[in-house]
DNA sequence: CCAAATTATTTTAAGCATAAAATATTTCCT
DNA sequence: AGGAAATATTTTATGCTTAAAATAATTTGG
């Protein structure tokens, strides 16, 4: 019969919890330094390139597949920030032109955010070059394991959303 | 003899190049989502439960492993942020009396940052929640994953440092 | 020796991010 | 109908983040 250690254990024991807990550091630190290596660059460019942020950006990205335009609160849950933080957001984009804000005749609460002709240039200009920059700075990482690397991610961001659904 | 699709190409066609870009920017999206999720998450919980946040934790974290305190200066290096950044976070930490910085006496443009005994404790009691969130949270990840997954990050940190160093 | 370059750190200006409170509008309920 | 709850959005307070300019001390090279 199997002993213990070869099963799988309900709880697991001293040395096990510890190493697993120092796997789990480790995917996180990893997953950081990634994260903040290829955002810095990303922003650095944006920023030198075409004097805009990420954060404006991503707000254009969200409407170009929307050519009605999206109900404003629809963004935050998008992009998964706070409310908050887009007002200032959406102001500008609005003041500089690449989007238009208009109350919703339905209910006078709700506002609808929609690319202007000339927002939607600027962003296709933008997305090329920032697929450009993502291309070039995983040129290195083999295309053959792209894959492999997009499931196991998947699958980190299911199992941390089934975690934080739990409580 | 092999046909050309079979070997490998010295530069990709159309078709090949429009795919890899896409799976480039699949794996950057979801690297981006599995940080913000579990980032979000621990800022939380590190307000909700310490009242302390991330970068300060992160602080102290370099200067737990270096009993003999550190130059000012190598922190930025080591959190990969800018230096203006960590003059008002070391402040408050100073304020609050959990770390000391003390001029240097052979260069007096220099600081020695270093934990105090309060700080050590707060570290480790903070430190050991910490890895419980985040065993928490990757709980649902299977274990023996863990290591595959680290290795790819690894290698993609790599590429992108490679990237980055070329121009 | 001393002016110029270098190095360490702080300050400033602008923007992003959150949480919590405030405002405005609509829906729900009796 | 009319007050209470719910919803959409903005405001406020606080803190992180960067880039660039400023300050201060040291090192270097004539």
């Amino acid at each position: 019969m199997a002993l213990a250690k070869e099963s799988t254990p309900v709880s697991k024991n001293g040395a096990d919890q510890e190493a697993e807990y120092r796997a789990q550091t480790r995917v996180w630190l990893r997953l950081l330094a990634c994260t903040t290596l290829i955002e810095g660059e990303l922003r650095r460019r944006f920023r030198d390139e075409f004097d805009f942020t990420m954060p404006r950006f991503d707000v254009l990205a969200q409407l170009d597949r929307e050519p009605s335009g999206l109900v404003l609160g629809e963004l935050p849950k998008r992009l998964m920030v706070s409310a908050g933080n887009l007002t200032p957001i959406v102001d500008r984009l609005v003041a500089d032109g690449y989007i238009t804000r208009t109350p919703s005749n339905l209910d006078r609460r709700v506002q609808i955010v929609c690319m202007t002709v000339e927002g939607r240039k600027t962003f296709r200009r933008m997305a090329k070059s920032h697929g450009a920059w993502l291309a070039e700075l995983l040129a290195d990482f083999p295309a053959d394991r792209f894959d492999g690397l997009i499931g196991e991610l998947d699958d980190l961001k299911g199992a941390v959303r089934d975690a934080l659904q739990k409580p």
